[in-house]
RNA sequence: GGUCUCGUGGCCGAGCGGUUAGGCACCGGUCUGCAAAACCGUCUACUCCGGUUCGAAUCCGGACGAGACCUCCA
């Protein structure tokens, strides 16, 4: 279809909507920061894979060649707000009384059965931090090489004041260096730093690490972004399309993350910087910390207290595409249930479409549609008005399959072919056709066929208590026009 | 305190200088033995106050309100 790519994407860097061109002709490089395994991902995490997996799978459609790398933190240290460095996963590994691997293991194995059961689709590649130590180390010694880096009592930090003398630390965020000073609350156990702003390349191991590696510093840990540094340089090159994670991530992690790929390389890492908006609960963001936050297994299991019903992983999925990914968004009953409406109509009329016969002309400008579908993500993945544009089609869809409007072959095959692909392929919803239980099918058709004579015989008791019956045992019996029809609840 | 984002009809949520977003709900209709479902139609909003403009939800200024980040976070 549309071989030109004109897409446009809102680059976080210059906080404007840039038309997107790729380093190499054709092909894209894309890093997007991955969970950290000492827990759960929960709803509010996945928002933000399910949005970057929209955004790879539109790509795709685009007919370009996307080398998506999703990394998985398993080590590193954070530090926390009072400035001491954190292994949160050895300190979850410690109140389980396990090795830190069992804890990534366990929860990697949550985190890959949750892609499947949120249709997402899996990066190219998806290296873990602990495999790359040696290269986050070869980056390290390149920065301070370079002068952006020293060593104290065995741990290397960054040099906030030395590298903003060539480059512009606070570039992605806007915050300036002089301007930090002031701001940041008060420090503790940070004396090693030469200025506040510095932060850690590799920390010096603690008596009780439970993760350790050998450095020419000393043993110790890697710091919390030198990671992705590392693996986005290893997979991607110095410089890449684009860079992808939470809003969250903007400071430090990903100013963190320029300032080391200038620091070592000498170039911004990516051209092009997107952010996802967060995941709200009654208007404040989802956080662990908060502790207003659901499981995206809860949810689909009807577990969460939030929601006194499920809702399949189409629906949520569904709702979020409703909203733009560099919104915020609010998971309410109310939206879910108006999703799962929505979502029904969108699939109902994407299984009517097989029914429809084609005729000589079409009462409706299906190129200009199919353009409409396009048009919408290739303006910085405007899913929401993809869903519009969509909509536009299902009247279409349903006036046809009434006879109150036409479309010729050629548009049908067009219509189709794009449907699907914008519904499956790109905003991933798996539409359920009818089962494949041959045994169900036939039983159905022989209970309705009964039914039928009954009816036709005005013996409405029995034609009821079939129709009540079934939608006991959660089958829905639905009379149309020409004969009645059934699902499954 | 600093930096930034946002305030759209009953709800969710696009649009960001002039045209109906869309979904859900409501209401009306078609269909129907009844019901459900389905389909069609209707409703018509931009926090407030100024300004710019022929024209503003959309740009500028201010007020009020909400949220994010400021070394835990997707």
């Amino acid at each position: 279809m549309s071989t030109a790519i004109d897409l446009t994407i809102y680059n976080s860097l210059t906080g404007e909507k840039e038309k997107f061109e790729p380093i190499h002709a054709g092909k894209v490089g894309m890093y997007v920061c991955g969970p950290t395994l000492y827990s759960e991902p929960h709803m509010g995490n996945m928002r933000t894979f399910i949005n970057f997996d929209l955004i790879y799978r539109y790509l795709l459609k685009l007919g370009l060649q996307v080398k998506y790398v999703r990394n998985i933190t398993d080590a590193g240290h954070i530090t926390n707000s009072a400035g001491e460095a954190v292994d949160s996963i050895g300190k979850v590994a410690k109140l389980e009384q396990v090795q830190s691997l069992e804890i990534v293991y366990k929860y990697n194995t949550k985190f890959q059965e949750l892609q499947r059961i949120y249709n997402l689709l899996s990066p190219t590649i998806e290296p873990t931090a602990t495999a790359h130590i040696q290269e986050q180390i070869e980056h390290i010694e390149q920065i301070i090489a370079n002068g952006f880096g020293y060593v104290v009592n065995g741990s290397v930090y960054f040099d906030v004041r030395a590298y903003s003398e060539q480059f512009e630390y606070g570039i992605l965020s806007g915050r300036k260096v002089d301007e930090l000073a002031e701001e940041t609350r008060a420090l503790h156990a940070q004396e090693e730093k030469r200025f506040f702003a510095d932060f850690a390349l590799w920390k010096k191991a603690n008596p009780d690490d439970m993760q350790i590696w050998r450095s020419p510093w000393g043993d110790g840990n890697p710091g919390w972004h030198i990671e992705c540094t590392a693996m986005s340089t290893k997979y991607l090159g110095a410089q890449f399309d684009i860079h992808g994670g939470g809003m969250d991530l903007k400071f430090p992690h990903h100013e963190d993350e320029i300032a080391q790929n200038c620091g070592s390389l000498g170039c911004n890492p990516a051209r092009y910087w997107m952010h996802a908006n967060m995941l709200n609960v009654n208007g404040q963001k989802m956080s662990k910390s908060l502790g207003n936050y659901f499981l995206p297994k809860e949810i689909v299991e009807g577990t969460t207290t939030i929601f006194d019903k499920p809702y399949s992983p189409a629906v949520i999925r569904f709702c979020m595409m409703q909203a733009h990914y560099r919104s915020t968004l609010d998971l309410s009953a109310d939206s879910l249930n108006a999703a799962e409406k929505g979502f029904t109509r969108l699939g109902d009329a994407l299984l009517l479409l097989p029914t429809i016969t084609a005729s000589e002309t079409s009462s409706m400008d299906v190129s200009a549609l199919v353009q409409s579908f396009y048009k919408a993500m290739n303006d910085d993945f405007n899913a929401p008005m993809l869903i519009a544009a969509l909509f536009e089609g299902v009247k279409y869809i349903n006036a046809l399959a009434e006879n109150k409007a036409t479309i010729s072959a050629t548009d049908l095959a067009v219509l189709t072919a794009e449907f699907h692909s914008f519904i499956g392929d790109v905003l991933g919803l798996h539409i359920a056709k009818a089962t494949s239980d041959d045994a169900l099918n036939a039983t159905m058709e022989l209970v309705l066929a009964m039914r039928k004579k009954a009816r036709e015989e005005k013996d409405w008791t029995t034609s009821d208590q079939i129709r009540d019956k079934l939608q006991a045992a959660g089958i829905v019996v639905k009379d149309g026009k020409d004969g009645a029809s059934w699902s499954v609840k």
